[in-house]
DNA sequence: CGTGCGCTTGATAATGGTCAAGACGCGTGG
DNA sequence: CCACGCGTCTTGACCATTATCAAGCGCACG
């Protein structure tokens, strides 16, 4: 299979990357919303130990693609990606976006391969973490096999959120809850909640939110005359915060 | 809050239960599909001794709500039950049904607290799992460890698949694929894949999948007049299980 | 025997999809 | 540096699917 490396790398002067690319989960400044979360410092080391680090994904290149043998879970250091499935008539549904600090890739677990694919969005690099490194390193730390087990029940959690969303809610509804879900990983990594660049296309949030390029579009250009949002195509800026959370009429 | 118990026991008399209520994992005839998958016989007994076994619940009974204190983990005996949340405006989203030998609960695991309430369709026994138990238990048994991730990952794949169903297909589609699943979920406890009895209502069924009572009737008439399914009310035969396949559109 | 709930069916309306055209931004190459 | 071309985004006109509203049926239960 060939891998689609078309990356200008140009947006890594737009994204306020202040990573400084350490090599330990000890001093990594995601570590308190990333896996290494209320682990002990010397149970850090060791799960510090199994973790692999490679050169990062160029944009578009896969991390795993549906259907691979499962291995590892990979935790985002830097950059986003996305998780997708294919329908059976080749047409594609996002399942998921994956901001710094955020875990993918636990759908693999069940069959021991890859119920999804996911790629590069941007640049991105990640942690690889064998999976039956993992598992024996939870069985020796109650702590990570708690933590692991909540990270899985959070994607359920997550997933049924979207299922709500796509279920119950409009379009505006939708993209206005995707602005806030974005809005608020922002924050967690102390970025700004109110202004950011969008990592993905029109087309991937349709395909995330089950609509429509056009329908997006035409959503973003209300809520811009409405002067909720300041649209400048993926640089967006939230003006009225509470305006845009009354819209998307879900907590978040 | 009050316990809504109208249960009118009626549809005992249809359901084929051939359920023998024996008392422990290790003749339990769904253990094959349930937890205890791949244990050895020792295991099983360790994870028996952890089980707890309450009176069933009656039809409309909650097992547990939304924002109760989250505690086991349920696997379910006989009977059916729907999982649901209830979104900020008061609105209630199904996100799943499960039949016997399924384990529902694990969405508390992430904050220790319910995120959706589950209730029984109809009378049902469960199995309830201490989680604290499973997770000690599973630092010892690896087998049950893996066997507990996979299962938690499956509940992920399964609800990324919803996700595809809302987001990609049409009426016909959605209501044909979860006949499929019915159908398959069915056969699994080797019962009858084209002959079965509904425990949800039709409401149950819209809000599953994103649809209005009136769609899903006008679905079921239509697939009626093709001859692909036989409705009388909840009992449904599937005629032409090719042919409803081809209208799912998904594997399954 | 009447009441109510769940289901069905029909008429109408609205949300979002489809098709089409054009604008804009960006990278490439002259 | 500018022109070109492509991909992405926006906007408009029209259409289709599904929601909404309304009415009626049938069965279960009081």
């Amino acid at each position: 299979m060939t891998i689609f490396v078309t990356q200008s790398d140009e947006e890594q002067g737009f994204r306020p990357c202040t990573h400084d690319f350490q090599t330990n989960c000890g001093n990594c400044r995601l570590n308190s919303i990333c896996l290494p979360l209320a682990l002990e410092s010397d149970d850090i080391q060791l799960l510090d130990d199994i973790i692999q680090r490679g050169k990062p994904l160029q944009k578009n290149q896969f991390l795993y693609r549906e259907g691979d043998d499962f291995q590892s879970v990979f935790a985002v250091r830097s950059g986003t990606l996305k998780a997708f499935r294919t329908t059976d008539d080749g047409r594609e549904q996002v399942t998921g976006f994956y901001f710094p600090g955020e875990i993918l890739g636990m759908d693999g677990i069940s069959n021991n391969m890859h119920a999804s694919s996911a790629r590069a969005l941007e640049t991105a690099a990640v942690c690889e973490i064998p999976f039956s490194s993992l598992e024996k390193l939870s069985a020796a730390m109650p702590n990570l096999q708690r933590h692991f087990f909540q990270l899985m029940s959070r994607e359920i959690t997550e997933d049924q959120q979207l299922i709500t969303l796509l279920s119950k809610n409009s379009a505006e509804e939708r993209v206005a809850a995707l602005m806030l879900s974005i809005s608020a990983r922002n924050a967690r990594r102390k970025l700004s909640a109110t202004k950011f660049r969008l990592p993905m296309s029109r087309v991937d949030i349709g395909n995330y939110l089950g609509l429509t390029v056009e329908t997006v579009s035409r959503v973003f250009s209300r809520m811009q005359k409405l002067e909720m949002l300041a649209v400048d195509n993926k640089e967006i800026e939230i003006l009225d915060i509470d305006g845009v959370r009354n819209l998307a009429n879900v907590s978040n």
